[in-house]
DNA sequence: CGATCCGTCGGTAACGACGGATCGGTGCATTACT
């Protein structure tokens, strides 16, 4: 074994000029040279890169990388590049002859890893191609989207699984800076990782001050939106540098704030999907360098300025609505104080404003588009969409996540092969019934959040399944006094990360432990906090 | 679900009240045009 980290640790000096590595990174390099696959939760910046870029060299061969945005992909290859390691992006924005160069030095060894997107993988040629290549290790950068995209946003993600055993099956690393229990079971399930380990390393931002404003009003929720980031920008942006991130949940608050923002004298813009290519590029780099002339201090946002925002001195982060998902509130507040000088989080919190996390939950389809998709497939004896799409009613998109979702129903072994296609249609909308109630528990759980009087940081550790009994002091909670000083632990029924079951909700796992209630993550309802009280005189829930 | 837009209603006109319709976030790829 100790010849292993030394040559995990050599590999790493040699090519990239480490002389350390991080805690989690030796782990699952090793995990994988002994035939593991391996989920790796740890937060940017802790060397996710290098831990699939280790693994590739020491496996030999090629290695292809799943990565969600065309931006990252390119970052990786000039990074690998740099480091005089052969790579290649295979993508739309290159040439059909960039695409056979990089396939060409791929064969002969010249690129050991080859990126790409999961639409790339899902195309039957280029599936071909690469599989041609025998790669020896699927790296899933981002992974988290599997299971945040997967079910409708890129529906192409849920099928990597099937992808990468087309490939040959081999090893697989999955990689995310914040995956909570569900994320993490849907990225083994629908990845299929075999013997695989779960490698989680420490992902407290204790720089972060965390705090929640309440509003009943919305002109009020927006000044007071609007004074904050005044306050926050005096106090933590100046010349030395720093800055700050408003975000909205849509493309027209960000427009908005941006105006708003700009008419007080901020350096400021918007950025949001909704804008050209080009526009948001201008605003990435003038918020990345804000000491330049016609640099940001301030950027108004939605969703869609998160992955690859990797600067170090980001002040704070304000969110104008709350967001849909302790998942993603968690991801986004995380862009804060990476440098890990003091950092602040305020989230602006109306109730109104969950309805659009529920609006924007995924869609269960109806029964009848199912079965008509059941019989097209059928009918077409082929499971591409734009030819099952000849037999169905709708467009190839609609049709290719039923396909999808009809595939996954079958390949995960709850029905016989030969069930009547009532009960394979049952299936599917029951299956995305369950996604849709646990995104709406997800809901649920940024209300808790928002209303809770315990310690904000804990509150969320312990959403990610971390063990947290300590408070961080720095939280409007902590600060205000509410939050009870340790967290109960020894006279508990239950313990948190225990298998629970309720007499109505059926099978789950207790997340989170307070002195009167406690919170599950069932299979089939998603998160439910129930009163202990309730809970013990009725005998609801036992352990299992 | 909730905010907002737009048209209608009432009724010696102007404009506010009301109600139905519409929209709301993330990106890949591909295709048909200049």
């Amino acid at each position: 074994m100790a010849t292993r980290s030394a040559r995990v640790r050599e590999a790493a000096a040699h090519h990239f000029g480490h002389e350390s590595l991080l805690p989690g990174q030796e782990e699952a390099v090793s995990a994988l040279l002994d035939e593991h696959d391996v989920l790796l939760v740890a937060p940017t910046g802790a060397g996710k890169s290098l831990t699939y870029q280790l693994a590739g060299l020491l496996l030999g061969g090629c290695t292809v990388v799943v990565s969600p945005l065309l931006a990252l992909q390119q970052d990786q290859v000039d990074g690998l590049t740099e480091a005089g390691i052969g790579a290649a992006r295979l993508s739309s924005a290159e040439s059909a002859g960039d695409r056979e160069e990089a396939l060409r030095a791929a064969r002969a060894g010249d690129v050991r890893f080859l990126l790409l997107s999961p639409e790339q993988l899902a195309n039957p040629d280029v599936l071909a191609e690469v599989a041609s290549l025998e790669p020896t290790l699927v790296a899933v950068d981002e992974a988290h989207c599997v299971s945040s995209w997967g079910h409708d946003f890129r529906p192409d993600y849920l099928r990597l699984g099937e992808l990468v055993e087309r490939l040959g099956s081999p090893r697989v690393v999955a990689m995310t800076a914040t995956a909570a229990l569900p994320t993490q079971e849907d990225i083994v399930e629908q990845l299929r990782l075999r013997r695989h380990r779960v490698v989680v390393t420490g992902f407290e931002r204790d720089n972060i001050a965390l705090t929640v404003e309440r509003f009943a009003d919305g002109h009020e929720q927006r000044d007071r939106v609007l004074e904050l980031v005044d306050e926050l920008s005096a106090e933590l942006v100046g010349p030395g540098g720093g800055s700050g991130i408003v975000y909205c949940r849509t493309r027209k608050g960000a427009e908005m704030y941006a105006d708003a923002l700009r008419e007080r004298g901020h350096r400021a813009a918007a950025y949001h999907a909704g804008l050209p290519q080009r526009r948001r590029a201008e605003v990435h780099e003038a918020f990345m360098d804000d000491g330049h002339d016609g640099g940001l201090d301030l950027v108004a946002a939605t969703s869609a300025f998160g992955m690859g925002i990797d600067k170090p001195d980001i002040r704070f982060v304000v969110h104008a609505d709350v967001p849909e998902s302790p998942d993603t509130y968690y991801q986004e507040v995380g862009r804060a104080g990476r440098d890990r000088e003091p950092a602040r989080a305020v989230l602006a919190y109306r109730p109104e404003d969950l309805s659009l996390g529920r609006f924007f939950a995924t869609p269960v389809p109806k029964p009848a588009d199912v079965r008509a998709v059941v019989a097209a497939l059928e009918a077409a004896g082929s499971d591409d969409p734009r030819e099952v799409s000849q037999h169905v009613d709708f467009g190839p998109r609609k049709t290719g996540r039923l396909v999808n979702l009809v595939g996954l129903a079958r390949a995960s072994g709850d029905l016989p092969e030969d069930a009547p296609v009532g009960r394979l249609v049952e299936a599917v909308v029951a299956r995305a019934e369950a996604q849709r109630r646990l995104e709406a528990s997800r809901v649920e759980m940024m209300r808790a959040y928002a209303e809770t009087d315990r310690c904000r940081s804990a509150f969320l550790l312990g959403y990610f399944g971390a063990d947290t009994r300590t408070r961080c002091g720095a939280c409007d909670n902590c600060v205000a006094g509410t939050a009870p000083g340790e967290e109960p632990d020894a006279d508990q029924p239950y313990a948190a990360q225990s298998t629970v079951r309720h007499v109505e909700f059926g099978p789950g796992t207790v997340t989170d432990v307070e002195e009167d209630r406690v919170t599950v993550l069932f299979e089939e309802v998603g998160y439910r906090t129930l009163a202990l009280e309730v809970v013990e005189d009725r005998g609801l829930l036992e352990e299992a």
